[in-house]
RNA sequence: CGGAAUAUAGCUCAGUCUGGUAGAGCGCUUGCUUCGGGAGCAAGAGGUCGUGAGUUCGAAUCUCGCUAUUCCGACCA
């Protein structure tokens, strides 16, 4: 490909919205437009990556039996309404209404659409397990995009779905596909950090996140570097340890003048923050939730949201928490009224604790919640953190961030079941297949590959997914330097390379910075200097500095740097 | 959905406070000179100053509404 007929730009300045390198470097380069919110136009150099994303990532689906298939993004209403997902998934997921005023909606996801497809098909349990998968434009009304390609709202995933007899056959499969994504990611050159996650409102029990770990990521990761446990801090768990005190001393009021907050409280008194109860509130279908966690720890929001099954949890107002008869500030559930108490494991069996008194400017000291509360419930609702040590070894946790690359997880027979997806089993009795659904963000890899490799100058694409594989450069318009570079075009391309040509009139760093830009593993210089003894310059994107090498033993180095 | 900000040439931005002929750099076109990490000179093309009202003799500039975009947070199979 000569550049000449290329559709490409580059910019040489960075733009002004773009904060992540990878969001830097896809401007710059020109693999990405904006078009609206993230929504994102894939230039032709873009494409080629993506494009080689899927070829790769399609190679690992196929390796484990995968079978492709293409689902609709347009759907209806009454298929999400079968999962009884078009009601439980929010603003997130976009409904509208076609010519006929028939309520449908974009794809966000395709179980629905696959199940459908899946029990079609399926009658008899000889015709398990399989597993279908696709590469297809997802479309998420997200409250906020960021960050380029990170989190955007349309989007091209992978994603594969599988259907089996047993569960012990699903967890054959699941691990399948764990490995299978490590290849993948390795791949491209990621070695992710695998956690277990959330399983949200898809149901199931189990669930993996293959996470790039890099500072701008948006997960909270939580690690444990001495036995290997790692979760998303969504769902971390972790040892409690309850604060003991003075196990026999009473309640004593005292006063804390416009002491709110657990810092200032514990300075005030002269106590730690783990012997304080912090006491947050939540309005859950119009009823008052307190919840009480260690001071030195906060409420893990999603916890709470699995335990009560709650749809909508916002904060409760101060009129809400007044007339349980609690004072917001000074708060504790000592005394209160009209009010689920959930409390977090680590204060179960804490004593001489520091809470609040129910009244503007005093707390309470040596309270022991066992004691002291009238009722409450007991859960794990405290959010993990660095000052917690590891549920499994007892070492303390570590807590970085990450980018989510892919997950997977067993569904189990949520969508079988309330789909009927069912098959006739041996013994000739309906079952709901068992499922699993394994997803990959194509445009995001793309991303994290950027935000993984890159340096000052651009990104330094992997071999298995550059957009070309070689890149000529002509260092003077100069017809002679021309040719040469037009024959090693033709033989580099006749044994299967992709090549660019960067063939312009334009001065050598114009073209090296442009290069740098696109990442290509490998340049090939053709100068003046070089062509008086029949040598090209040899360089690789990784590499600083570039060596000579004669033109007729071009074709076969780089057959061995490819076969590498 | 809360908080903050921005919107002027393809890109990055100045001009707005203090109303009076639409600006710069880069990019683009043409010519000349250059030619190993985003060259120099010269001449050009390119903008309803996001949008709608209002104030004014006069609005990019002041006032109000709307829209879009970005950042922080909330939310997020």
């Amino acid at each position: 490909m000569k550049l000449s007929k290329f559709f490409y730009t580059t910019l040489r300045e960075i733009p002004s919205d773009a904060t992540m390198p990878s969001h830097v470097f896809l401007m710059r380069g020109g693999y990405i437009k904006p078009l609206s919110t993230g929504i994102y136009s894939m230039l032709p150099m873009g494409f080629r990556v993506l494009k080689n994303i899927e070829k790769l990532i399609r190679e690992e689906m196929n390796s484990i039996g995968g079978l492709e298939v293409d689902l609709p993004v347009v759907q209806t209403a009454e298929l999400w309404n079968e999962s009884g997902r078009y009601t439980a998934i929010g603003e997130e997921l976009l409904r509208f209404k076609d010519r006929n005023n028939h309520p449908m909606v974009l794809a966000m996801t395709h179980e629905e659409a696959m199940t459908d497809m899946a029990r079609y098909v399926l009658s008899s349990y000889k015709q398990l397990p399989f597993m279908l998968y696709q590469f297809k434009t997802k479309y998420r009304d997200e409250a906020r995009a960021r960050g380029g390609l990170i989190r955007v709202r349309e989007f091209l995933m992978k994603d594969a779905y599988s259907f089996h007899a047993s569960s012990e056959d699903l967890d054959k499969h699941y691990e399948e596909e764990y490995q299978a994504y490590l290849r993948i990611f390795r791949r491209v050159g990621i070695k992710p950090i695998v956690v277990q996650s959330d399983t949200g409102i898809m149901g199931g029990k189990v669930a993996h996140e293959f996470m790039l770990d890099t500072p701008n990521g948006e997960d909270y990761l939580i690690l444990c570097k001495s036995c290997g446990y790692q979760a998303n801090r969504e769902i971390a768990k972790f040892e409690r340890e309850p604060y003991q005190g003075n196990a026999n001393a009473t309640p004593e009021k005292v006063a804390t003048p416009h002491m709110e907050s657990i810092e200032d409280v514990s300075k005030f008194l002269n106590v730690p923050p783990e012997s304080t109860a912090k006491c947050v509130f939540f309005n859950f279908d119009n009823q008052l939730i307190t919840v009480l966690v260690p001071g030195n720890l906060e409420v893990s929001e999603i916890k709470l949201h699995n335990l009560l099954k709650a749809k909508d949890l916002v904060p409760a107002d101060e009129a809400m928490i007044r007339a349980a008869g609690m004072e917001p500030g000074f708060a504790s559930p000592m005394g209160a009224k009209n009010t689920r108490v959930i409390i977090d494991e680590g204060l179960e069996f804490a004593n001489d604790l520091v809470m609040g008194a129910n009244e503007a400017g005093f707390h309470m000291k040596h309270c022991t919640p066992k004691r002291d509360i009238a009722s409450f419930e007991v859960a794990d609702i405290a959010e993990a953190s660095e000052l917690c040590k590891c549920p499994n070894c007892g070492n303390k946790l570590k807590e970085t961030r990450g980018i989510e690359l892919g997950n997977i997880f067993k569904l189990g027979t949520k969508f079988s079941e309330s789909m009927g997806a069912t098959y006739l089993s041996a013994d000739g009795k309906s079952e709901p297949a068992i499922m699993g659904c394994y997803g990959i963000g194509v445009g995001r890899l793309m991303a994290s590959v950027v935000e993984n490799s890159h340096d000052d100058f651009g990104p330094i694409w992997p071999k298995s997914i550059a957009p070309f594989h070689v890149e000529i450069v002509t260092i003077a318009k100069d017809a002679e330097l021309l040719e040469v570079a037009e024959k090693l075009e033709s033989d580099l391309t006749l044994a299967g390379f992709e090549v660019l040509v960067d063939d312009r009139e334009e001065r050598p760093g114009v073209k090296f910075k442009d290069a740098d830009l696109w990442g290509i593993p490998l340049r090939i210089s053709v100068g003046k200097k070089g062509l008086v003894n029949g040598e090209i310059e040899w360089k690789l994107r990784t590499e600083k500095n570039f060596e000579m090498v004669a033109i007729n033993a071009v074709l076969e180095k780089v057959k061995l740097f490819y076969a590498k």
